[in-house]
DNA sequence: AATAAAATCACCCGAAAGTATGAGGGCTAA
DNA sequence: TTAGCCCTCATACTTTCGGGTGATTTTATT
């Protein structure tokens, strides 16, 4: 309780015990004042100079920094595989499976059939197979033509 | 010539106005307190006020004004289509013609080598040297690899 | 004018891609 | 359970692609 209100006032409480420190400093010098009549000017100097950097204190406490918003033009390149959504709509609409929408990617990264059938353990003519379905059901003559087809339509990133 | 003198230390003539200004209100205070005896706490809190001030003052006048950069980014979606570059420094280095690069991007839309030559009205085996160059510069095996990485490489949309 | 680079075309050959057809096994929904 | 689709594989055949070589013409570039 007591260590909360204390963590809340932190910043009451240290202006208090500044101002407490002033006093007493302000104080001691009257009563040097007192003991030393003709150092009145030194008295004067010292409360100058002490109430200068209280006031440069202040204004460092307490003036609000002046907020600057600076506007960035962030371009933000989509990295087609990052963000890409497949567009499961037309690939049911086309009627295409799982697995030829795999040949289909592999496809798009250049792979020939040969090495499509390695990557996915089959063999060459399962792919042509496959190929050849896709290009049916794509309604394309070329592996190419399937690739832009597939990239235009969302099927592949 | 002085009125350029004047401009350059302005803000140090103005230093040295206020306290020559400070000064004389130090020496009038002085005064005053010599005329009342006892109003010696008057004196000494109107310094402290002063000097508060004068303190403030400086802080603000002296140090920079503390500036908070608040970055906001602004995200911009290129559309890829519409605002492509073309990468000029990879078509030149990689040492691709305007010609070739036609070529390639008839290909990248999946037409056939002979379709190609129709469209650019050449022959045939004039596209295949095209395209056998174009392999041998880009260092790839296929027409669909040939597609992704210029794609890739900002060669084509 | 000389040189270099680009563009054009041709021929051959092998590799890859694509077409057609058939067939067997697995999974699922009617 | 049966019809239908998917996945797999095979064979045979055609087309297209890609590599290699060589040649001519056009177009810069110096």
């Amino acid at each position: 309780m007591i260590s909360k209100l204390l963590a809340k006032n932190k910043t009451n409480l240290l202006y208090g015990a500044l101002l407490g420190i002033l006093l007493f400093l302000l104080n001691w010098l009257e009563l040097r004042f007192v003991i030393f009549e003709h150092s009145f000017e030194i008295y004067a100097g010292a409360i100058a100079i002490i109430f200068t950097c209280l006031g440069i204190w202040l204004a460092m406490k307490l003036t609000k920094p002046r907020v600057e918003t600076v506007i960035v033009e962030k371009h933000i390149y989509p990295d087609p595989a990052v963000d890409f959504v497949l567009n499961e709509k037309e690939l049911a609409s086309l009627g295409i499976s799982k697995r030829e929408l795999e040949v289909l990617q592999l496809m798009a990264q250049g792979l020939s059939n040969e090495e499509i059938g390695s990557r996915l353990f089959v063999s060459l003519n399962t792919i042509k197979t496959h190929s050849s379905k896709i290009f049916e059901k794509m309604d394309v003559q070329r592996r190419t033509q399937a690739i832009e087809k597939a990239k235009r339509l969302g099927l592949i990133p």
